[in-house]
DNA sequence: AAAAATCTTCAAAGCGCTTTGGCTACCTAT
DNA sequence: ATAGGTAGCCAAAGCGCTTTGAAGATTTTT
C-alpha cells in the first residue's frame, strides 16, 4: 500500500494525505481523523527512501567505528555508543555506523560525509593536529567532535573533558600526600587526550618544583593486559615510583593485578589513581581496594553530543559551542601517604 | 552536480552514464572511460537517496541495540558489533542501529523491519520461546538469528554456539577432577543461552549420578560486580562448592576478586571455569591464575553472521542454515583436583 | 449584497536515480 | 545483396514521496 493507492482508496488527494499525516495545519480536523484511521487500517507506511529523496533529510547520524582483524574492540567505544544511541532513540534518529580500518579513517569519514546517507557526523579519537576537522569544515555537513585537537586553530563544535585539569588535580593530590616519584600509564601516543593528560601531570609537578621523569611515562592501548605489562616494567625498577596515575580503569585493572602479584597493596605500599569513564564493567569501588579516580561519564558525553548534533541538524543552525566538562576527583582507598 | 547535469556536460544520455558507472556491459569501453574520468573530475556522486528509491535496496543491515538510562552497556555487545562491523565494511554495507529500551525491543524490531530502511536484520539476545522469530518470519525481510530459541519449532537461519555441550564438557572436566559440589554463576534468567548452559551442567552431573543443587545456581547480568556478589554468597555458605562455572569471563573477574579477598587461590582451593567470549579486555591468560575456559569468539560469530546475512540479501536466496559452533575447552591453571 | 479573507483541497512539478523498450549503425552469415 | 545479429546508445517511464501554486468553498468584513 503506497500513497497513491491510499489516495485512490479514500478519494482524497495525495497532497492532503501527506499533509494530514505529517501534521501540517491546513487540513480539516475531520479529514485528518479519517486519513489517520485509514492509514492505520490499511497499514500504510510512507516509503522512507522516497521520503528521504523528497525531503533531503536522512534521519540519521553517522559515525566511523574503528575495526579490523588486529584491532582490539574497545570498551570505551561501546560505552560511548550507548549514550549516543539513547539520545538518538529519543529523537527517532538512526545511527549509521561505518566500520573502518583505523588506518583508513580519514577516507572513510569523507566517504560517509559525501555519501549523503547521513544528516550529521560525529568525530572521535581526535589526534593532535587532526586533519579531519579542517576536512569536515570544508564539507558543509553538520558535525561535532568528541574531544578536541591540539594545534587546530579553527572554530569547531566540540565536547571534551578537561583532561589537563583532571590529571593536574590527581597529581596535586599525590603531591600533597608526599609523593614525588610519580608515574603515568597513559593511553596511546598521538591522541589529543593522551597529550593533555601528560601536560596536566607535568604542569602540576612543575609548579611544585619537580619534574616528570621520562621513564615514568608509558603509552599503550587502554586495557588490562597493557596495564599489567607496563606496571610490571615500572615495578621492576630499583627506583620505582611511589604513585601511579592510569588513563583508564581498564589499565588500572591490569596495574592492580601486577601489584597483587607482587604482594603490594594499593594505598599502603603504592598509590594509584585512575581516570574513570564510568564503565559499568569496571567500577572503581569494586576494585579490591577501592580506586581513587577522576570521574567523567563517557556515556553522558555520548548522550550530550548526540543531543547537540541532532539539534544542529533539526534547527539548521550551526553549533559552535565548545563545551568543557570538569572531571570529578573522587578519593577512595587506593591513595595514601608516601612511605618514607 | 547530479546525473542530469553530468549528462548535459558530456552530451551523453543519463542511461549510458548510469550504466557505465555501475559496470553494465553494454557500454563502449571508450565511452566508459570518458564517463568515469568526467565523474572523477566533476566530483559527481550519485545521490544515495535516489538510488535507494530507484533500486529498493538500502545497502545496510539493521540491528537493535539495547540501551536506556538504567541499562548497563554490555561489553559483549560491543565485541560482537565489531565483528558484524568488519564483515559489513568488506561488502560496503552500513550498519543501521536502532537504540531501544530492552522492554520495548519487539516493537522496535518490527518498526525497523517495516520502516524499510534496512535490507536485512540481525536478531540477538534470544529468549526461550522468543516471539520475535515468528514475527520476523511473517515480515518478508531477510534476517538471521544469533543464538536460537528453545521452544520455537519454526525453521529459521541461525548461528549459535553449542552452549549445552560446552558447559557439559566443563562439568565433566570438574567431575574427573573429583568435584561433586559444583556451582554455576549463570547469565540473566530467561535467555536461551542461559537455559542451555544450565542444562549442560545438569546433564553432565546427572550422567554421573549427581545433581545440580538449586542453591548452587545463580542468575545475574554478566559483569564484574555481579560475579563478586554471587561468589561472596556462595563462599559464605558452610557447604560451599569446590568448583564454579561462570557464564562469562566478566563474571569470573568478580569471582576471582572475591576469592582473593578471602585468601583463596583458584586451582588450589577452588576450581574455576568460565566461558570465554574472547573479549580483548579480559583475556583468561591474564588472570592472576590463568583461567580454564570454554572458548568461542563472539567477534568471529559477528563476522560470520553478518556475512551470511549480506549473502542472503545479495543473492535473494533465503538462508535456512542452522549453524552450531563447538566451543573449545582450554585447560589452564584455575582448575585442579578437588581437595578432600 | 459585494468584497475580502480564510479554510480546505487538489493537480502537477519536482527529488535524482535505474531500467525498460526501442532505435540506429554496423557486422556476419546466407 | 539481403536477412539476421549484435553492439551501443537514447528517450521516457517509473520509484513514492513532498511541496508549490492555484483554485474552490466557506466565512467574515464592509
Amino acid at each position: 500500500m503506497n500513497l497513491k493507492q491510499l489516495s485512490q482508496h479514500l478519494g482524497i488527494s495525495q497532497t492532503t494525505i501527506s499533509r494530514a499525516l505529517n501534521g501540517y495545519p491546513e487540513v480539516n480536523a475531520d479529514t485528518r481523523r479519517k486519513i489517520i484511521e485509514a492509514a492505520q487500517e490499511t497499514g500504510y507506511r510512507p516509503n522512507v527512501a522516497a521520503q528521504r529523496l523528497a525531503t533531503g533529510k536522512m534521519g540519521s547520524i553517522g559515525l566511523v567505528m574503528p575495526t579490523g582483524p588486529d584491532y582490539q574492540s574497545d570498551v570505551h567505544f561501546g560505552e560511548f555508543l550507548s549514550g549516543v544511541g539513547e539520545a538518538s532513540a529519543r529523537s527517532g534518529f538512526h545511527l549509521v555506523i561505518m566500520p573502518t580500518d583505523p588506518a583508513n579513517e580519514e577516507n572513510a569519514l569523507r566517504e560517509l560525509a559525501v555519501s549523503g546517507s547521513v544528516d550529521g557526523i560525529y568525530l572521535a579519537y581526535m589526534k593532535k593536529n587532526d586533519p579531519r576537522i579542517e576536512m569536515m569544515k570544508g564539507l558543509s555537513i553538520p558535525f561535532i567532535v568528541h574531544g578536541r585537537s591540539w594545534g587546530v586553530e579553527a572554530d569547531y563544535p566540540f565536547l571534551d573533558v578537561d583532561n589537563e585539569t583532571a590529571f593536574h588535580d590527581a597529581t596535586s593530590l599525590l603531591l600533597q600526600l608526599g609523593h614525588r616519584n610519580i608515574a603515568l600509564l597513559n593511553g596511546p601516543e598521538g591522541y589529543d587526550f593522551t597529550f593533555r593528560r601528560h601536560r596536566g601531570v607535568e604542569a602540576a609537578l612543575g609548579e611544585s618544583g619537580y619534574t616528570l621523569r621520562q621513564d615514568n611515562v608509558s603509552h599503550s592501548i587502554m586495557n588490562d593486559e597493557a596495564g599489567f605489562l607496563k606496571m610490571e616494567q615500572l615495578l621492576s625498577r630499583a627506583d620505582r615510583p611511589t604513585a601511579i596515575i592510569c588513563a583508564s580503569t581498564a589499565l588500572a585493572l591490569g596495574a592492580v593485578r601486577s601489584l597483587n602479584h607482587r604482594g603490594l597493596k594499593p594505598g599502603r605500599d603504592l598509590s594509584l589513581i585512575a581516570h574513570d569513564d564510568v564503565l559499568p564493567l569496571l567500577k572503581p569501588v569494586n576494585f579490591s581496594v577501592p580506586l581513587t579516580t577522576t570521574r567523567s561519564s563517557l556515556r553522558a558525553a555520548g548522550l550530550r553530543i548526540a543531543e547537540r548534533l541532532i539539534n544542529q541538524i533539526k534547527s539548521g543552525q550551526p553549533d559552535n559551542q565548545q563545551e568543557l566538562w570538569k572531571a570529578e576527583l573522587v578519593v577512595r582507598g587506593s591513595t595514601g601517604p608516601a612511605r618514607v
